[in-house]
RNA sequence: GCGCCAGUGGCGGAAUGGUAGACGCGCUGGUCUUAGGAACCAGUGGGCAACCGUGGGGGUUCGAGUCCCUCCUGGCGCACCA
């Protein structure tokens, strides 16, 4: 027996599924309950990703608590899984919220912990003042926090950090393994990891017994610097000038008109040029990122085009040191180096190379690999989640505690009041005296970010009831998850965070799993139509109506103005709830036509027609059946074989609107033929291989056929039956179909040839040209070719 | 700007280098009726035809939607990453 886990993203228990959910589910369904049928040991759990911040703006908004709104959520959504007939291992069930999944979540912290891949440091962090709290540099998107929108502030804070970076080499080199994952969500991986290879330069600071440390991707250009740049939270930065300047030059910068404009400020200090008898002047500038590298850069205005615009703006020297026309500047291809006394004359790889030996043989440099990936901060300023399991004492110094000492349970009794952390005004769950020390300590606040939960949930699924996170046998038997299926919008950050996960556990536990998920499939959005009014008010599809051509709104009848179709959105309305598809259209139809209009890895746009033309396949279906006869033609075998065949190739490769055509396909074939098959054998076949999809309409039709609803195992194909004995072999005139005809398979190429030649079509043709060639692809086609 | 993906009828979409448009939706004409969110039959890429047709232009090949080059358009991701 082969083991199969099949995993969708669990959800967060907001309340309600939606359409995506529906889709999602449906999909990973089918697969779980095809791998059944064939017999193989299939896990297809589900759980909940249940903590997290809407949950604490509920409970204020509401006036309940975090762990009643998210609770009821639950139990809500779990009865609406259910109507959609998942083929779901309850008994499996975890919430990340109750303390029998986070209490080991505190114990892989400490293991982390002690690996040396946790730890605390002051840190500048993404602030978003809507949420206060902190957000990993993956949550801010343009400048905004992933959730909010609003505009995140930097801040500097004592905080936890998961040391992600040590794996930015095989999380990047691992990607090239996962052959079933999608090419797009690996080269996003591969950007965020951001890997250059290059040089670091030390720059003697000039009257100082400082340096500069600079990171760059084109040491050819070393003799083309002619000024420093600095972030304006560069260590130097603080230590040259007062904060009250600082200040002011970080306001200076905040008054850019365009994103891209370059503003910089001159400071009192100078730099040695490594290379060259000179100095060269040190700015800060506005374009220099402070998290890559050491916030520092080496101008070199010639050959970089941030560089030129700053040079051109301040007046700074540009020298040429690629060869290259003055009006190609600021010239960045690939070139002969000039007037650099040591790499005249070589081309870019070569001049690296030896300007690296050469800095290395001095000891002014090395070469370097840099990555844009930062270690993950994992706290965040919040109640409703994992806490930190931390004590601090009163001198400030810190214990990570024993796994003894676990589990720290989040209290019960808070207060919510929506100004910082409830956990940090919570003075009898904060203070405590130390059991170790005896000395009066505080708990650490903060608790995990959300997707340190989803990181290691699908190992914990494989045994939710032990009592450690999970077992070590089971780990190596059972993971990868073979086929890992939701939203391409966690492309970087979930995936990414357990990937990283599942490494730093198989080097603690010495695990044999290097990769958590085989194969990812992203499911594409639903989409649909937008209404709106004349007055620009949003409205949902269900209030629109048509009279004579043009829609209108249900009860008030204003006129409706039609939309682009997009997302399926709250706030834009579009949406459909599934509660009322299935009330009115049934499961089975709502199954099929999750699967019906589009691949599964594309968008699915909502139509009623769509749905109704699901409805419509159910009924007919259900209808062929009802006919209390049976009458089969000669080939009718053959055809429910190639059905077999062709059903289980395309739910492999995820292929299933595919599906959908084969049985349409074979229902088209068997009523157009008139061949009724009722409680045959054949229909039992036929019915094993539409359970995956519309399981609910398999079991009543298998109870009402064969009074059973034991429907058995999936079909052995017979392949001789596949074959096919006789073909329709096109006709080609140099390359052109001219005519098909039908013949056995295996015919002799010369006797063939001889009738093709009767044919009136060809005759006129070729007429008396002479044929010079004839390829004859055998049983596939033959091509005829003359002068 | 860089990277990835994609461009096929009115629409969603099928096509291991070998009959382009499977299957569905929509539409047209017809049938039936318990008048339905039904069902059935016929048709549906363009053109009267020869023929022409997979974003445009080249190429490889006996043969290209498919492979190569190039350009255009759209989507997604990243984006001052030194």
């Amino acid at each position: 027996m082969q083991k199969k886990y099949i995993l969708e993203m669990f959800p967060y228990p907001s309340g309600n599924i939606h359409m995506g959910h529906v889709r999602n589910y449906v999909i990973g369904d089918i697969c779980a309950r095809y791998h059944k049928l064939k017999g193989d040991e299939v896990i297809h759990p589900m759980g909940w990703d249940a903590f997290g911040l809407p949950a604490e703006n509920a409970a204020i908004q509401f006036n309940t608590h975090p762990q009643d709104w998210t609770l009821l959520n639950i139990e809500n959504m779990k009865s609406q899984l259910k109507k959609l007939d998942l083929d779901l291992d309850w008994e499996k069930e975890l919430a990340t919220c109750k303390e029998d999944y986070y209490q080991y979540q505190q114990e892989l912290f400490i293991d982390l912990y002690e690996a040396g891949l946790a730890y605390k440091k002051d840190a500048l962090v993404n602030w978003d003042p809507e949420d206060q709290t902190v957000l990993a540099n993956e949550q801010v998107i343009d400048g905004k926090g992933w959730r909010t929108g609003a505009t995140v502030e930097q801040k500097v804070l004592s905080q936890w950090f998961f040391k992600i970076t040590k794996y930015a080499e095989e999380l990047l080199n691992d990607l090239d393994g996962l052959e079933l994952w999608p090419e797009k969500v690996k080269t996003m991986q591969r950007n965020w990891i951001g890997k250059s290879i290059g040089a670091e330069i030390r720059f003697k600071i000039s009257g100082e017994d400082d340096q500069l440390n600079i990171f760059t991707t084109r040491p050819d250009t070393i003799y083309g610097a002619t000024f420093i740049a600095l972030s304006v939270n560069h260590r130097l930065v603080s230590k040259f000038l007062t904060k009250e300047k600082i200040n002011e030059i970080k306001k200076l910068f905040a008054e850019i008109d365009n994103e891209k404009e370059k503003k910089g400020y001159l400071m009192d200090i100078k730099c040695k040029h490594p290379l060259l008898d000179k100095e060269i002047p040190v700015y800060i500038a506005n374009f220099v990122l402070d998290n890559y590298g050491e916030g520092a850069i080496f101008g070199c205005p010639a050959h970089d085009e941030r560089d030129y615009d700053f040079a051109i703006k301040y007046k700074i020297p540009i020298i040429k040191v690629i060869e290259c026309e003055d009006k190609d500047l600021p010239f960045t291809q690939n070139g002969r180096v000039i007037n650099s006394p040591l790499l005249n004359g070589l081309e870019k790889s070569e001049a690296i190379k030896k300007i690296i030996n050469y800095f290395e043989e001095k000891e002014i440099g090395n070469k370097s690999i840099n990555y844009k990936l930062r270690d993950w901060g994992v706290s965040r300023q919040r109640y409703w989640g994992c806490p930190i399991p931390v004590i601090y004492y009163e001198d400030g110094t810190f214990r990570v505690l024993d796994k003894t000492e676990l589990p720290i349970l989040l209290p019960y009794d808070v207060n919510l009041n929506g100004k910082g952390n409830a956990l940090l005004n919570h003075d009898s769950w904060r203070k405590i005296v130390c059991p170790k020390t005896n000395k009066i300590a505080y708990r650490e606040t903060d608790t995990f970010d959300t997707f340190v939960d989803s990181s290691w949930y699908y190992i914990r699924f494989l045994n939710n009831k032990l009592d450690k996170p999970f077992d070590i046998k089971q780990v190596n038997d059972y993971l990868p998850v073979d086929k890992y299926i939701g939203g391409i919008e966690h492309a970087i950050l979930h995936l990414l965070y357990s990937r990283f996960f599942m490494k730093a556990l198989r080097d603690i536990y010495n695990l044999k799993v290097n990769e958590p998920f085989k194969q990812l499939f992203t499911q594409g959005m639903i989409t649909h139509k937008t209404y709106r009014t004349q007055k620009d008010e949003w409205i949902m599809p269900r209030e629109v109506y048509l009279n004579e051509g043009s829609l209108f709104r249900e009860k008030t009848n204003e006129i409706v103005i039609e939309g682009p179709t997009e997302k399926m959105s709250k706030s834009k309305k579009n949406v459909i709830e599934p509660d009322e598809i299935l009330e009115n259209y049934g499961i089975d139809a709502t199954r099929f036509f999750m699967i019906s209009d589009s691949p599964p890895d594309r968008e699915l746009e909502w139509t009623d027609e769509g749905i109704q033309g699901s409805k419509n396949l159910v009924r007919r279906i259900e209808r062929y059946f009802k006919e209390n006869r049976t009458d089969m033609k000669h080939d009718t075998d053959k055809m429910i074989e190639k059905f077999v065949f062709n059903i289980e190739k395309n739910i492999l490769s995820f292929s299933l609107n595919k599906c959908v055509a084969d049985i349409y396909t074979l229902f088209n074939y068997l009523e157009k033929e008139k061949i009724y098959l009722h409680n045959s054998d054949i229909s039992k076949k036929i019915l094993v291989c539409l359970y995956p999809i519309v399981p609910n309409m398999v079991l009543n039709l298998y109870k009402q056929l064969f009074d059973s609803k034991n429907i058995g195992n999936w079909p052995k194909i017979n392949k001789e039956l596949l074959i096919e004995r006789s073909i329709n072999l096109p006709i080609q005139i140099q390359g052109k179909l001219i005519t098909t005809i039908n013949t056995k398979k295996g015919y002799k190429e010369n006797e063939i040839l001889k009738s093709i030649y009767k044919l009136d079509k060809i005759k006129n043709k070729i007429q008396d040209r002479k044929v010079t060639k004839v390829i004859n692809v055998q049983d596939k086609i033959i091509n005829i070719i003359f002068d």
